[in-house]
DNA sequence: CGAGTATTTGAAGATCATCAACTGTCGTGG
DNA sequence: CCACGACAGTTGATGATCTTCAAATACTCG
């Protein structure tokens, strides 16, 4: 009766698609803008990933010079204070962009929460692919600005939200996110990070979270809960 | 002896630079990557203007065209909830951009907090000047990135840090984008934003600020302070 | 099945919020 | 030039939310 965790979102093995003909994000990234010719170039160039579930893809401080498109599974981007604490600043689902920018000192740690899948463009290879489409870099501005309006969201959440109202903001958010299509449908959202990591997302300790979570379900804003994932009430109820 | 508010910092007026040749951000703008035959171009096309205290450049929800690299003066950025709580998302001090993407629907608000003054790029303009200089939109990718890292930044000092951490780490960044040099000698900085602003930016209540404040002078991390500025202590002290 | 980890639940405490009153500052006008 | 009114900011007392410390329970993996 519970979500189960055996559910068929949980366990897709990432698994290279066969071209980028099939590719799942295809429109979402930098490849929409691509002509054939540029396609079938990226294709022979670009390199595929898998990456286990705990790997880094890029670590606080150290240099990144790819951008990443994930195309299956997902990621935690986290920051860390000198004496250890760490928040965690964003989520990453397929059709999301990681390294934007090469740098020599990246910002963020980026660690795969499950076994997933990603393109990686090295910048040198990518400008090469800019100078003859422009609108790839219009398409990396527009990322960019994106992702920093998430960020916004984001600041508002903790600077202005109450436990409860993080909570539900987050469940959303990822509902959205990896749901997809919001046809209305009950659907099981799945959530591939731990409670910690949602604690460290939302600025609330792991109990509060836990509590906050249980007064959810009590109060009937979410439908069921399991470890790895949540049935949301549906707005209309 | 406490800071006035009649210091010299506190009152240039808004004052519109003979040319760009003189211009105060020059370096740190877009027109930086300007060659010689561009910039003429851009210094008779662009426009300039002056926005009051309290005018806005732009309006969360409605339509911007254009991008604004600030000159003089300083902005609060904002976003609402819909029941009236506001956060502040961020400040804008001489060298910044507002405005990076056109957008018809703004993500936030950004509101003078003295008489500024502003160059202005309408985007249809600006992709004319991009198309010959390539930079330009290099410069709008690195700009975002950057804009993006003092988002997450804000998120770990929400997230994370006490009252007392907040209102020193945003103290040390005032004083970082305002007095530019830190060449370490004991300077007075500005602050321009009224004590709510403070708040709303931190995530504080206006008295909890109000206290930390206090307690950080009694402490010793702040020398001297007035309602429009502060003199930190220095890191050797 | 059992060890180890993740998550939940309980009780007590701290930080920050709230409500309220007071003080200082700035601009205006007598 | 000083007095006054309005608003910005500070200070005080109390309370709520969230944290902390502790222990129990549930889950996963070998």
């Amino acid at each position: 009766m519970s979500a189960s965790a055996s559910s068929p979102v949980m366990c897709r093995a990432p698994q290279r698609p066969a071209s980028c003909d099939l590719c799942v994000v295809r429109e979402q990234s930098i490849c929409a803008d691509l002509g054939p010719r540029e396609l079938v170039e990226v294709e022979k160039t670009m390199a595929r990933r898998t990456v286990a579930k705990g790997r880094a893809l890029m670590q606080e401080g150290e240099p990144n010079d790819s951008l990443y498109v994930l195309v299956q599974g997902s990621f935690r981007l986290l920051k860390h204070l000198e004496d250890g604490r760490r928040q965690i600043t964003g989520f990453i689902f397929p059709g999301d962009f990681v390294g934007v920018r090469p740098t020599g000192e990246s910002a963020y740690t980026a660690e795969a929460l499950e076994d997933s899948f990603v393109c990686c463009f090295p910048h040198k290879f990518l400008d090469a692919i800019a100078d003859r489409c422009p609108d790839v870099k219009d398409r990396l501005i527009a990322r960019g600005q994106t992702e920093y309006h998430k960020a916004q969201d984001h600041i508002v959440l903790l600077g202005k939200k109450t436990a409860e109202e993080r909570v539900e903001s987050f469940l959303h958010l990822v509902a959205k996110s990896i749901g997809g299509d919001g046809d209305g449908a009950v659907t099981e959202t799945p959530l591939p990070m731990p409670r910690q990591d949602i604690a460290d997302y939302l600025g609330l300790r792991l109990e509060t979270l836990s509590r906050t979570l249980a007064a959810l379900k009590k109060r009937g804003a979410i439908r069921e809960l399991s470890r790895r994932s949540v049935v949301l009430a549906t707005p209309s109820d």
